[in-house]
DNA sequence: GTTAAGATACCGACCAGCCGGTTGGTTTGT
DNA sequence: ACAAACCAACCGGCTGGTCGGTATCTTAAC
């Protein structure tokens, strides 16, 4: 066996994104973070982008396990999407907005992202009558999703909260 | 004078990200583009930074003017901030992807943005007897704005048409 | 139980290319 | 003549990835 799996390298991963941001992710700084040379850590991951890939798939399946987690609960579809959106919101603070720019300036690493988000759209267009409707509302949470990651809104604003209850009041009259 | 002016190397920039891509916007690629040597572009802009602050506001004054013509057309405010949504998302291809990436990397260039959401935000609140409502369409917009920019959703998707027709009913009925 | 052999995990020095920015000079406009 | 515009060579640091080697583990034959 090794001292480390793949697993540990990507959450030292997330803590180096996380304590210096997204331009610092070095296989470097990876490696110091998980107590490991570059030699070794490019021996688990040949290329910085598999690194990349790793971190995103690691990313979506913490986000489905809070939807599921909320779905369990009681919560239907748009529901439980609408607080796996909203946690995610609240507790990482940096790393969302590295994902982007990693994402954004590399459209190949949202292969799994498109594949996740078209099922998505798939139940939801089976489960309600007004799957449109559906669809917006956690568009708009997306969207306040990324105001908020990238900056544009503040957190503190009273605005945001109403804005969130709105939401939920909302999904919860779909049919 | 000069040869080439500034406006003119912004141009250039967004020529080079929309051919190559955010992550190859490089000081000589732009140089190059606009038919100048890196010290010569370098006498314009002091710093890469500052060269991408200048295209941030730039993007933010083409989509202000897009959605101030929408306004005089008649719409109101939701909707000619719609409109010039879903017009920057049509037209530019590779652009906003590269310029989200470069903003998600430094959230200083963010400030023009902060303040003219802000803006509209309080434009929002003073115009509409229910302002979270319209908040909330703008948000799904955006939401969409990104969802198709960093290609999770596909373009060519009849949803999308669907959504957006909705969406522009929606903010009709508007008081 | 021991050992030989192969594989896997890991190390750390090194390299080559890229890129932002500097500098010292030349051209061009007024 | 003076300044602004521009040029092109150069520098230095960073970073992804390579490479030759060592250590640790697995397997299986004796």
């Amino acid at each position: 066996m090794s001292r480390v799996d793949k697993s540990a390298i990507v959450r030292a991963a997330e803590e180096v994104v996380r304590e210096k941001g997204a331009r610092k992710l070095t296989l470097d700084a990876v490696a110091a973070q998980c107590g490991l040379s570059k030699g070794g850590l490019i021996h688990h991951f040949r290329t910085k982008q598999s690194l990349l890939k790793a971190m995103l798939e690691s990313a979506i399946a913490r986000e489905d396990a809070g939807a599921a987690a909320c779905a369990t609960a009681g919560g239907n579809l748009v529901v439980s999407r609408l607080s796996s959106i909203f946690e995610l919101m609240e507790d990482d603070e940096g790393l969302p907005r590295s994902l982007i720019a990693a994402v954004a300036e590399d459209p190949a690493l949202l292969e799994p992202v498109k594949v996740k988000e078209a099922q998505l759209r798939n139940e939801i267009s089976s489960s309600y009558n007004d799957p449109e409707l559906a669809q917006l509302l956690i568009l708009a949470a997306q969207g306040m999703f990324f105001g908020r990651v990238l900056g544009v809104m503040e957190q503190g604003d009273p605005m945001l909260d109403r804005l969130r209850e709105r939401l939920f009041t909302l999904s919860a009259d779909l049919t």
